[in-house]
DNA sequence: TGCGCTCTACGTGCG
DNA sequence: GTAGAGCGCA
């Protein structure tokens, strides 16, 4: 029972029972149906399960029609399990009926069906963080503002913090100056999408809530007695609308019942506000509260460190996770040297436990930024071991993608400037930036869209854009924006008659995209004509999916679900280790987990800006989010020293470490800082040197490359983290953070002259054409060398694009 | 206009 | 370390 929460259930007929295994809290959760509801659900607690029943009980027992019942989640894939879930229990018939998705794709069917009373075309399409990001940048240049002093996503940020609160650019009291030219920013970026018909996510949530909340209106009358039960997942994580969104939404019955756990709150600087699960008693003074509080998914000392951390943050609701689960193996607290050291360490672990027959979908690495997955997933791969990377650069952010995807935008709708913007050059039309500036110059003075601005701008009728009698455009020019206007046009009349996949392909065809790509005939377009061709397949699989539903297949809607898909939905049931941030491991649960980078300033992160006070505690809510998702095995990791970010850094172990009862953990040391534990003091030398000011030198740090394959070896029973300045362990000053021996001038940028490293004699060798081996990219095409002390190639990866790596770092390949 | 070089800044990321 | 922006040159 431990691990698997999803054994019991199986329904006689139509009818679920509830299970008898739900124990007392569980089943007042799930038999409690009238009045608002409050269940805090700790980690592991089978809270996805008491959901499923809940909602499989109103149903069946209370015979709640399926489609007065919403239950809101918070990723896709969380609503993809629960629906699989209640299929099993209630049929697929049933499950169709139900509203389960997030708050987005919840409030985009609204809207869908309400798009007129929103004041929305039927067209709508959804920005992106890119697309926004866009759109502040032409906003900052039209008044004028420089985007050093204000950084769009900054300026973004703010827009996005407005709109949490639900204020428009006319709810803001300007605050001095920098706030002024935020508004300013925020009612052209207003301005800029309602002219491009375009929504960002908080609009979708917004226009639903407009109406809702408006007494007046039709369709939100409609929306008021849709629903006669709502329900909400992972409630610490909602902002002040969508709290506003789901009350306004029960308002009329009270059935509310809202899921979640204050402790794992980590999505504040998003807007989440954990006041209003805190606050929920108050505003519901009737709601009945459960908790859910045993803990079934881990052993006994992965609970014990993970109440150690979350025991000290402030403003808990009162409450205390237990288990009955076995101790299991002791939490492991592991001090490496480096991050290559930490990598390596983990990659024999993972092998150890592959070969005791741990499948590698049950192993997970956690980091608290991407920019440590680098060295892990360099080790990983070059100790064979498949992993999969969940977030990062996603699909739907390649450059190809996001063109092919832009052109069905403009298709969908002409007047959404960013997408225009995007590929009104792509492939290269002649179309440069001088012309750009002056479509969008023409575009502002007559407050149009950039496509609506064509016209204008090849008839020369907008005077003003330039000085003088000259023709705004030369001939030249202006074939070239009628035969691209001519090419949309064309476009849209095909997607008038035919599918989304054909149109797609027309895109292809008729703007040579395809060609050109095919014609570069090397690695890197064929890895962008791959993903292109993955891109049709996916628009054919969605084709296939709306037919199967009996549903017409628009390009509007396969859009609609591309912007509404994301990294946390892309993990795959497969035999890889995943490898992920922390926010992106919420909700999962794995036999072992690795979670990395346990260093003051990296966990607990420190922003550049000292700015929030507050957020070492969201850090803490973090860790103990980190650590709750272990079932068996967990080994945290930390190591001396760090190059991240360009730069090294010396950090002391995490303060998080300290918070863990000792009993539950085991401080454990890797090869390369026991060595360095032996080793006598002032002879260490593995620090190797230091670049001085420029603090952007290597390290000697020879060992590094060699230890990748660490060996099993005994560890002290002493905590490896304790007090590592006055540690009894002899020598563990040399793990401890301390600025390394300076062996070069300060400012005397080192360049690392590893006698052992791959040899130059090599290099010369290589030249353009020629074939090489990289560890990490696997096979590669020569395209260039910069010859040097350091010689660095230009090199054609299949799959990974042109890269510029270290000559020394190639192996060539015969032939 | 477009390419290639240099400089910079770098969190976490629902949908 | 590296992507993206800015800038200078062909």
């Amino acid at each position: 029972m431990a691990e698997q929460h999803e054994h019991g259930g199986q329904a006689p007929g139509d009818r679920p029972v509830i299970p008898e295994e739900l124990n007392g809290p569980q089943a007042d959760a799930v038999e409690h149906v009238d009045g608002p509801l409050l269940i805090f659900a700790g980690a592991g607690s089978g809270k996805t399960r008491v959901i499923v029943y809940r909602i499989a009980n109103l149903i069946a027992t209370h015979r709640v029609p399926p489609y007065r019942i919403l239950a809101v989640t918070f990723t896709n894939k969380a609503a993809g399990e629960m629906k699989h879930r209640l299929e099993r229990l209630l049929g697929p018939d049933i499950v169709r009926d139900l509203w389960v998705g997030t708050f987005h794709s919840v409030c985009v069917r609204l809207l869908r069906k309400h798009h007129e009373a929103a004041g929305l075309d039927r067209g709508f399409v959804i920005y992106d963080d890119g697309d926004q990001r866009a759109v502040v940048a032409r906003v900052l240049k039209e008044l004028d503002l420089d985007d050093r002093r204000y950084p769009p996503r900054q300026v973004l940020s703010r827009i996005h913090a407005y709109k949490q609160e639900g204020r428009g650019p006319d709810d803001v009291d300007s605050d001095g100056y920098f706030d002024d030219a935020v508004l300013r920013c925020y009612r052209g970026y207003e301005r800029h999408l309602k002219q491009a018909s375009a929504v960002d996510f908080d609009d979708l949530l917004l226009a639903v809530l407009r109406l809702v909340e408006d007494p007046e209106s039709l369709a939100g009358d409609d929306l008021r007695r849709r629903f006669s039960y709502v329900l909400v997942d992972e409630f610490q994580d909602v902002n002040h609308v969508q709290y506003r969104l789901v009350r306004a939404l029960c308002k009329q019955h009270d059935n509310l019942c809202v899921v979640g756990d204050d402790d794992q709150s980590i999505y504040r600087w998003r807007g989440a506000d954990v006041r209003v699960i805190r606050g929920f008693r108050r505003d519901f003074p009737g709601a009945s509260v459960i908790k859910l509080e045993q803990n079934y998914r881990s052993v006994a000392n992965v609970v014990q460190a993970a109440l150690g951390v979350i025991r000290s943050a402030k403003d808990r609701e009162p409450k205390e996770l237990w288990t009955s689960n076995r101790s299991g193996d002791q939490v492991q607290v592991v001090a490496a040297d480096s991050e290559h050291d930490e990598a390596a360490w983990v990659a024999s672990r993972i092998k150890e436990l592959t070969a005791e027959g741990v499948s590698p979908r049950d192993i997970a690495v956690f980091y608290r930024v991407h920019a440590q997955s680098r060295v892990l997933e360099e080790v990983l791969r070059s100790e064979r071991i498949p992993y999969q990377i969940i977030g990062g650069t996603r699909f739907f952010e390649r450059a190809e993608i996001k063109n092919l995807l832009s052109y069905l935008r403009v298709v969908v709708n002409p007047r959404t400037d960013v997408d225009l913007h995007r590929i009104i050059n792509v492939p290269s039309r002649k179309i440069g930036s001088t012309t750009i500036d002056r479509l969008i110059q023409v575009a502002d003075n007559l407050r149009v869209s950039l496509y609506d601005a064509i016209e204008p701008l090849v008839e020369g009728a907008i005077d003003d854009v330039r000085a003088g009698g000259k023709p705004a455009v030369t001939t030249q020019t202006r074939k070239a924006l009628l035969g691209f206007r001519d090419l949309m046009e064309d476009l849209r009349k095909k997607a008038r008659e035919a599918s989304p996949s054909q149109v797609a392909e027309e895109v292809l065809e008729r703007t040579g995209y395809a060609k050109l790509l095919k014609e570069e005939d090397n690695a890197e377009a064929d890895a962008r004509l791959q993903n292109l061709q993955e891109l049709l397949q996916s628009i054919l699989d969605y084709e296939e999916e709306m037919k199967a539903a009996g549903e017409p297949a628009l390009l509007t809607g396969y859009l609609e679900r591309v912007s509404l898909t994301s990294d946390a939905d892309t993990l795959e049931d497969v035999p890889k280790v995943a490898m992920m941030t922390i926010h992106a491991a919420k909700g999962l649960e794995f036999h072992a987990v690795f979670l990395t980078g346990m260093e003051e300033d990296l966990f607990p992160f420190r922003s550049m800006e000292p700015s929030r006070g507050d957020d070492v505690e969201e850090e803490r809510r973090l860790a103990y989010v980190a650590i709750t998702r272990a079932r068996e095995k967990l080994w945290i990791t930390h190591a001396s020293r760090r190059a991240i970010f360009g730069q090294t850094r010396y950090n002391a172990p995490s303060r998080f470490l300290k918070d863990m009862p000792e009993a539950a953990v085991r401080g454990v040391l890797t090869p390369a800082t026991q060595m360095m534990a032996r080793r006598p003091e002032g002879s260490s030398g593995g620090f190797g040197s230091f670049s001085g000011a420029s603090g952007a030198g290597r390290f000697g740090g020879r060992g590094d490359r060699d230890r990748a394959a660490s060996t099993r070896f005994d560890t002290s029973p002493r905590p490896a983290w304790r007090h590592p300045q006055d540690s009894a362990v002899s020598g563990m000053r040399d793990a401890a953070p301390r600025p390394p021996p300076q062996s070069v001038n300060p400012g005397e940028r080192f360049i690392d002259r590893d006698p052992d490293a791959e040899s130059d004699g090599e290099s010369i060798s290589l030249r353009r054409g020629s074939r090489v081996r990289h560890e990490r990219f696997g096979l590669g095409t020569v395209n260039s060398i910069d010859p040097g002390a350091d010689p660095i190639a230009s090199v054609t990866f299949s799959g990974w694009g042109l890269k510029r790596i270290k000559v020394r770092f190639l192996k060539p390949l015969d032939g």
